[in-house]
DNA sequence: TTGTAATTACGAAACTATTCGTATATGTTT
DNA sequence: AAACATATACGAATAGTTTCGTAATTACAA
C-alpha cells in the first residue's frame, strides 16, 4: 500500500474528513471558499481518488456520494512518517522541537504534551 | 518567495545541507547509494535547481560546483509550516503530540523538549 | 411532454516533473 | 597529436497532474 495523495487529493481528504461522506457539489462549494475551482475539475479529481483507491463512492443515487477511503489518524501517521524522513533527515524530535519553537502554544496545549511526556517516561 | 522544491530537489538539498557544496558527480553518487539514477538526470534536476533559485552554482571550475541557496533551518521551518496546514489543518500542537507518540524518545531528548517547554511557560 | 437544471462520463489540452540520448566542449594520457 | 574520459548543454520522450469543454444522462418543473 503506497499512501501517497497529491496536493489536490489531500485538500479534497481534508473535506471528506472534517465533513463526512459528500457529494461532488458539496466538495466542490467547500474548495471555492479558498480558490475558484470548476465543477468538473473536482469532479475528475474525484473520479480519479476513486479509480486510486483513495476514496470509495455510493452510486445509488444519482448524486455519488464519496467517502475518505483512509483513516485521518492513519493518513497523518503516514505523511508524517514520510516527511520526517525527507525533511527532518529521520529525526522526529528535531521536528517537535522546531515545531514547538516555531509556533505559540497555550498552557493548556504546553501541559497536554506535559503529560503526555511524562507517560512515556513512566514506561 | 515561494520555496516548493520536488520531491528530487528536496533530496538533492538534502544532499548539499549534508556535505557542502558539491559538484554533480558527488551528488550523483550519493543518490545512487539508495537508487539508481543517470547521470544527466541528476545533472538536469541541478541545472533546473540553479535556474529557479533553489541553489547557486560556480562555474569557474570545469565541473561545476552546486550550493543550496536556501539555510537547512530556514527550508525546514518553511516546509513544517505548509505541512502543518495541509495534513494537520493548522494545528502544530497536534503535530506534536502525533509525532511524540508515534516514535520512541531517549530520555535525553525527552529531557531537551521539556526545558524548551519550561522556556515557553517562562514568558 | 417539453424544457431546464444538475449530474456523470469522457477526452483532450496545458502544465510540470522526470528521465535520458546525443552533441559538444574540455581536460588527460599515451 | 590522437585517443580517451568526463563534463555541460540541449532537446525530446515519457509520465503524472490539473483543468475544463462537451456530450450524454437523469431528475424535475412548467
Amino acid at each position: 500500500m503506497s499512501f501517497k495523495p497529491t496536493d489536490s487529493e489531500l485538500e479534497i481528504l481534508q473535506i471528506l474528513w472534517e465533513n463526512g461522506p459528500s457529494n461532488v457539489r458539496f466538495v466542490n462549494n467547500k474548495l471555492n471558499e479558498a480558490r475558484e475551482v470548476g465543477y468538473t475539475t473536482t469532479l475528475k479529481i474525484m473520479q480519479i481518488m476513486a479509480e486510486k483507491n483513495l476514496a470509495t463512492r455510493n452510486t445509488e443515487s444519482r448524486s455519488h456520494i464519496y467517502s475518505a477511503a483512509i483513516d485521518e489518524t492513519e493518513a497523518r501517521k503516514n505523511l508524517l512518517d514520510k516527511f520526517v524522513d525527507t525533511t527532518f533527515r529521520g529525526s522526529a524530535m528535531s521536528l517537535v522541537m522546531q515545531a514547538l519553537g516555531n509556533h505559540k502554544a497555550s498552557s493548556e496545549e504546553l501541559d497536554e504534551i506535559k503529560a503526555l511526556i511524562k507517560k512515556m517516561e513512566n514506561k
